[in-house]
Formats: structure tokens, C-alpha cells, sequence
DNA sequence: CTCGTTTTGTTCTCGACTTCACAAACTCCT
DNA sequence: AGGAGTTTGTGAAGTCGAGAACAAAACGAG
């Protein structure tokens, strides 16, 4: 029945190191810290600081430093007792765990108020991701171009996904016609798919899908902001 | 030394009902799920249901019906055995212990493709929240109004917060900006920061922030896609 | 009124994640 | 070379959340 893929549907997890290697089998929720981590140490090598011990590189991340040790230690031994670590190591290190050595190709559908934002999105580029096609369905869109990339119709979803061997694809819609885009991304051989429209998307096992949501988030500050209020009150 | 409040801070929790009369303690995962059963409910009484069952609930929202019937054992005894719940009830129940039931007041501060995006976007009036007031620093920007409403300089911050008692602020600012701005925040009474830029910011004990990051979603996808990738080859 | 059916609310168990605490390992100084 | 001082990597304990399973409660039929 597959109830719903937020979470990643992870096979049993194989019982660890089973086939071919190591095949570390890293917690969800330290996958979800690997990218704060790699923009700290980015940062910190902006700063052209060659070496930082766990308790300065949580700081930067915003963590606790034993969780960063911990987390760290799930991809291996890369740092030096008694010293730290090597701020460009561990970051290509986290960088090649995760994936964003090299870019990955990704589209984008629906090019309203949000679409532009992210087809404009800087960070894309430079954070191992490669925007190659934006995509509406109204064809009043499909003559301008964004961040000069042309927007093409939805219809061109296959073709281009195939082109450029996409796996990525990034939904911005309404929520009305969410569904509707995740199927013909399936079908177009994508296989991971962040959603920004407020919806329940159902897709087959094997397709990632990842929520973000504005009320949601909002909504989630507003009871605790209630809570504050009713508590001093 | 205040590690990072991403999570909220909690006081110890007051050892479950103390003072005033209930104040239930609601699990984080909880909260975080309520919002996403307000909306399949408000979906359903659109569609003109009056009842429904945990199940059918639980499978519009994209969760199983254990956890939902758990979760809304939380807010109180709502449901009707052997019938179900009732769609609008459910609905006023959660939206109230949310704190949606009057709206919140709202300032976005940055007002570039992203803030433009927040601006316009319609959810907000519709799940509880006002926009009364855009601000950015860029002199240039402070001759549009976008959706109507005129935006302002940063410097205005305070009064607007003071004006119409802000206690939600949205941040689409730039990642070196970021933390000024929160700092404007807090000194202008704001204790709930939903930030858009990829920073991690650092506030007194008592404000809560969230984040919602773009290039940390792709990145947790590319991870899963990249051994998706290793483990068919 | 009684019995069978449906569906909630809750208890219990299990797994995952966080945090603590410390041994192992490295550097530097004498 | 040896000892003092750091800092990592990890075992172990504690906390939190998920899911299964079931008793309690409501409804309807006869």
C-alpha cells in the first residue's frame, strides 16, 4: 500500500556490510546534518581556516559537538586526535559521501512567483546542482526565459529528463496539479523529487520525496508561540 | 552557551500538569504533524464530507491510522468510536490548539526573488497568517509595493513590530545578512524566526527558529539518489 | 434489551537517535 | 625519551517516537 515516502524507504537495510564493501549504513538523521556540516566547513575554508577541532566546526554547524563526532565518525576515522581536522579533507570527504562532488542535473516545473525564485537560486551551482530545464504548462510562460534558461512546455518533461539523464526534480506548482507533475516525473525516470506545493504525493517505492512547506512551518512557530503566550500570561 | 535552537528550548518540561489546569504536553513530532491534518481536513469539508475515520483521514494526510488516532489523542477525546470524527469539529479543534483560529500578523524582511515569492503567496491569509509588513534595505526596492503592500526600510522594523504586535518574522535575506537581521528581530520583540537563508543563526533562549534550506533538501536527495545509483550497478 | 460490528483511545514493545563519559591516539615540551 | 595536555572515536545509557495490538465505547439489528 506504501503509506507515504518521506522518509526513504531503506530495504531492510541489508544488515550492514553484506555485498560489495564497506557499504556504511549512515542514520537518516545524520544524512540530514552532512549538507550543515559541508556548508560550515565551507565557510570556515572561506575564512582560509586549515584545521578545526569537532567543538569549532559544531559551533559553526550549530550543533553539539559530540553529536558531530558521532556523525562523523559513521563515514570513517578522518580526523587526527589531539589536532582536529583538516577543514578541506573532511570537506571533500562529506562531499563525495553525499554526492555533490560532481552536479547534478535538475528540473524545474512550474515557473510562477516560486519557480523564478529558485530558477534564480544561486546556491544551485555551487552546491553540486545544475538546473537544466524549467517547465509550465501555461504557454503565455513558455516564451520568456528565467536566469537564461528558456521556459519550455510541460510536455518536453520526458525528452529533457532523458537528454540530460535527470534524477532530480523539483515541483512548484499549486497543489491542485502537484500529483499530476510527480506522475509524469515518475514516468519520466526521476526518481527523487523535492515538493514545495502544499500536497500528499503518492508514488511508487523507490521514488524519494521530499516536503517543504511554508504554512506548515509557520503554523509549527504559531503553537509555540501560543504556548509562550499562554504561559506568561 | 545556548548550542542551537532549532528545536524548541522546552523548560524541562514542568513535569506534566502543574499550574494553571491541563497545559497537555504535546510531542514535537506531534506538533509538526498537526498542521498537515488541519489541511486534509479542510480538503475533505471542501468535498463536502462530514465524517470520517481514522483511516481515511490518516491516508489523506499520508500517515498511518496508529499514529494519527495517537496524535490526536494528544489534543483530547475528539472521535466518536465505532463512527469516526466529525470533519469540522476535528478541524476547530486542531486549528485552536494550533493557535490558528485568528490570525497572526507577519513581516518578511528581504525582498528579492524569494521574499517576492512569500509576499504573493495566497496560503498565507488562508492558514492563519497576515502579512503587515515588507521591509529591505535596498533604498531601490523601497518604492514597490508588492501584493499591495508597500515595502519599507529595514530601519521601520521596530515600529511595524511594535505597531501591530509582530511575534512572527519571516527572513529572505541573503546568508551574510541573515544574522543582523535576526538580531533586529529579537530587539523589536519578535520570538519566532522562520529563516530562508542558509546561515545558522544564533538567538537568546526563548526565540524559536526554524529553517528551511533549498540546497540541504537536494543534497539529502542526492545522497539517497547516489546510492541508489551504487547499489543497482 | 441484547448481541455483533465498527472504530476510537491507549498500552506495550521495539527501534532509532541523543548525550555522556572515557579510553585511545596524537602533539608538544622538557 | 617520557610525560602532560588535547582531542578524537565509540561504548553504554537514557530519551523519544513508531507501530502493533487490544480493551472500551458507541451504534444498529433483531
Amino acid at each position: 500500500m506504501a503509506p507515504h515516502p518521506r522518509r526513504v524507504t531503506r530495504e531492510r537495510a541489508v544488515t550492514a556490510r553484506s555485498t560489495t564493501e564497506g557499504a556504511r549504513e549512515i542514520p537518516e538523521a545524520t544524512v540530514a546534518r552532512l549538507p550543515v556540516y559541508l556548508r560550515a566547513l565551507v565557510s570556515l575554508a572561506d575564512q582560509q581556516i586549515a584545521t578545526c577541532s569537532s567543538e569549532e566546526l559544531a559551533a559553526a554547524a550549530g550543533v553539539n559537538s559530540a553529536k558531530l563526532r558521532k556523525d562523523l565518525s559513521y563515514l570513517g576515522s578522518y580526523g587526527t586526535r589531539g589536532v582536529g581536522y583538516d577543514v578541506d579533507y573532511l570537506r571533500y570527504q562529506i562531499a563525495r559521501e553525499i554526492g555533490v562532488t560532481q552536479d547534478w542535473p535538475v528540473v524545474i516545473v512550474g515557473i510562477g512567483n516560486l519557480g523564478h525564485a529558485l530558477a534564480n537560486f544561486s546556491g544551485f551551482r555551487s552546491r553540486g546542482f545544475r538546473v537544466v530545464g524549467l517547465l509550465d504548462a501555461d504557454p503565455a510562460r513558455n516564451e520568456e526565459s528565467v536566469a537564461g534558461i528558456p521556459v519550455r512546455p510541460f510536455s518536453d518533461l520526458e525528452s529533457i529528463a532523458h537528454e540530460h539523464g535527470v534524477a532530480i526534480g523539483v515541483i512548484a506548482v499549486p497543489a491542485a496539479a502537484a500529483q499530476d507533475v510527480a506522475d509524469a516525473m515518475v514516468a519520466a525516470g526521476i526518481t527523487s523529487i523535492l515538493n514545495f506545493a502544499p500536497a500528499v504525493l503518492t508514488v511508487p517505492a523507490g521514488v524519494d520525496v521530499r516536503k517543504v512547506d511554508l504554512s506548515i512551518e509557520l503554523q509549527i512557530l504559531a503553537y509555540h508561540e501560543q504556548r509562550k503566550a499562554v504561559q506568561t500570561a
